[in-house]
DNA sequence: ATTTAAACTAAGCAATTGCTTAGATATTGC
DNA sequence: GCAATATCTAAGCAATTGCTTAGTTTAAAT
């Protein structure tokens, strides 16, 4: 009864992520979107609302991507802290498009928006942490000497230091890159 | 011959610095700056050109409060690596204000300009980064047992570890910020 | 006191922002 | 074929962006 919609969502989600994670939110403009999307700005509302409608269903997509590319490989790997540091490694790769170094689409939404950040993109956020973090912890128990209070300091530790590489990867070269991950996995 | 400035530069630009460090380089409106600094556009622009230059007197600025606060203490100690965990953990205090963590000026400008940023600017994070890097081997040579490799990897360890704690702080508590800085020292 | 020039106020510039809307176009059920 | 309706194009909205400029005020040199 009605005409079709000549793009798929999902598809041109991933451009506008594509965009998100490599301009931020803020320098990103809906003309931008408009382009990057290959589609009008009126298609762009009437299917995600606004702005912020756009950058929600992105991170969405951005942890698909991850989970694909990244996170299912550490899921499955039994190999306890040496799948953890492997993960610090595949991040820089998957993060690095051609000579850009983008750093970590959540990382970098932290940073730019803070506290002041929408609630429904905080909640988003938080969410995709935590569920690392309790990979890590998985990981972590592997190791059956270690205390419950020590896996708990530890996954922090990763935590903090996997967004010390996300902005780092950004200005550092690849050798100070592996200093910092050859050290940091030193103790663990 | 002529009329006297109603204002101080240096003063007026650590509002601007505020600013910045708070909202980051492009939130930051120029009417924003000019309620902030207590003066005219016309004022701004004709004491520091355009909002680049605003900023880059901020990164000034940011660097000599950071010097005075948190530098100088660092410098002065002759504790090795206990001297740099302690910078660590002052370098929390620092970037709070009340409530709200702003993580390292310098950092957030790394993460939302990256590639991209201005020559001018990029010239002046690189010097600071540089600065506090020089500052860590010069700690860290402190411990004798240390040969030059090993400063070095440890250095790079440290800035990237000190980039990770800039941008957790403004998301993670005190509880896990704590577990941070204790693990990270755990390795020297 | 007059001249001179820098510093002020405030209005205004074109360009861009996020978002909307009027009207043309296409696809469906009948 | 026709009517119904969702999707398209493209123009336009007010608000905000970084920056400029015309005109007034102030203070020092003469």
């Amino acid at each position: 009864m009605a005409r079709k919609k000549e793009y798929i969502e999902e598809e041109v989600i991933e451009k506008a992520m594509e965009l998100f994670w490599r301009n931020g939110y803020e320098a990103t403009s809906v003309r931008m979107l408009e382009k990057e999307m290959g589609i009008n700005q009126f298609s762009i509302y009437s299917s995600f609302g606004n702005k912020k409608g756009v950058f929600i269903k992105s991170l969405t997509c951005y942890k698909g991507k991850a989970k694909l590319e990244l996170i299912n490989k550490l899921q499955k790997s039994s190999d306890g802290i040496n799948a953890i540091k492997q993960y610090f490694y595949d991040f820089i790769k998957f993060s690095r498009e051609s000579r850009l170094n983008k750093g970590c689409l959540i990382t970098n939404t932290v940073n730019e928006l803070g506290e002041k950040a929408d609630q429904e993109i905080m909640t988003e956020i938080v969410n995709f942490a935590t569920n690392v973090k309790h990979l890590f912890i998985e990981k972590l128990e592997l190791n059956d000497k270690k205390t419950s209070q020590i896996i708990k300091e530890q996954a922090n530790y990763l935590m903090v230091s996997l967004q010390g590489l996300s902005v780092a990867s950004k200005m550092f070269d690849q050798e100070q890159l592996d200093d910092f991950i050859e050290n940091t996995f030193k103790n663990l």
